[in-house]
DNA sequence: GCAACGTAGTTTCATTATGCAACCATTGGA
DNA sequence: TCCAATGGTTGCATAATGAAACTACGTTGC
């Protein structure tokens, strides 16, 4: 649970080591699913980059332009998506030599998170009148039906109905 | 969806104003609800906190100890958590005068955004041996089903089948 | 071919956030 | 009453963020 820290002592003199330079947690390695997923898509923006990429955006510019933020940032954060496979660089897509953003099936499957966060905000902001948009159902133009835990047999679950359990020891061929 | 910036000029001085003292990028009052999402609880250790007060944590010693974070860092996402309605601080519990940190409705409304990171880091993780545990039912202890999209007839809905719609003006009496 | 422009970054520098350690104020217990 | 535990705050060092300037390359017009 303990988070642990990154130290980033690059060691090129030979010197004695007693400066720590420990900053910034970093939750890799965490046993916690929740911390591991922080750790690649918990910051400011990704999430945000990530919603972008859902819409159909691809190209560096239409990031930097529609979220309004500093290149040099979206630059950072483009490349740890990509380190973390949640996006992938695709060489080219409308003819031009310029490579572009593209969702790999873990980018997808943030989906659920971001809707997660939606419904959250369309349900207990303090000024929902300052939303400007509905996720709606495309086909009735209704809105979502808000997300709902239930078990594998389908009974609806409230957060005291569950709890946490030890990950099963991996199965081994043959034991 | 153009987030703004947060303008700290305390204006002491007579000075002309010629800095502009423009840093860290805010999404308070922006329009998409992702993002009023984040400003309350996208940041590194927010949605941490809220996961151990589901689980039952109220003391600030708790806390710091369970996350293992600087106890600067907790106060201060203790007090944006409670200034934001998240958390609100209880008198007491367990007889002594000191506070606790407990929950609101919103706060304990972030449930399933903490689901939908962990069934994400579940099902995506490069590493999912290292996830520790997992969530079951506690009727059964079976693994929670994976939350999924529905239109309010009970369509199962994939990202492609949903699209934003403007929020409808809000309805005024006799008009 | 080459000048001008657009795209996609990188670099530089200032400011803010984070983290550790030390300190302080209350509370609670002996 | 003294002393430890709880719940913070303060100071300082380091890391992340952001704005703007700069660079490299691709594309277009001529």
């Amino acid at each position: 649970m303990q988070p642990h820290k990154r130290v980033i002592d690059a060691g090129i003199g030979g010197h004695d080591g007693t400066e720590t330079m420990v900053k910034r947690t970093s939750f890799e390695g965490d046993a916690c699913p929740i911390a591991r997923s922080l750790e690649a898509i918990g910051d400011w923006w990704s999430l945000l980059i990530i919603r972008e990429a859902l819409f159909g955006l691809r190209r560096f510019g239409e990031f930097q332009s529609k979220l309004g933020m500093a290149k040099n940032i979206l630059a950072v954060r483009l490349r740890a998506l990509v380190d973390h496979g949640i996006l992938a660089t695709a060489p080219a897509s409308d003819g031009s030599a310029y490579s572009e953003y593209v969702l790999t099936p873990k980018g997808r499957g943030a989906f659920p998170i971001l809707v997660a966060l939606r419904q959250w905000s369309e349900e207990f902001d303090d000024h929902p009148e300052e939303i400007a948009t509905i996720l709606v159902d495309r086909a009735k133009g209704r809105p979502v039906k808000k997300l709902e835990m239930r078990a594998e047999d389908g009974r609806l679950l409230t957060p005291a109905d569950t709890m946490l359990k030890p990950r099963p020891a991996p199965r081994r061929r043959s034991d």
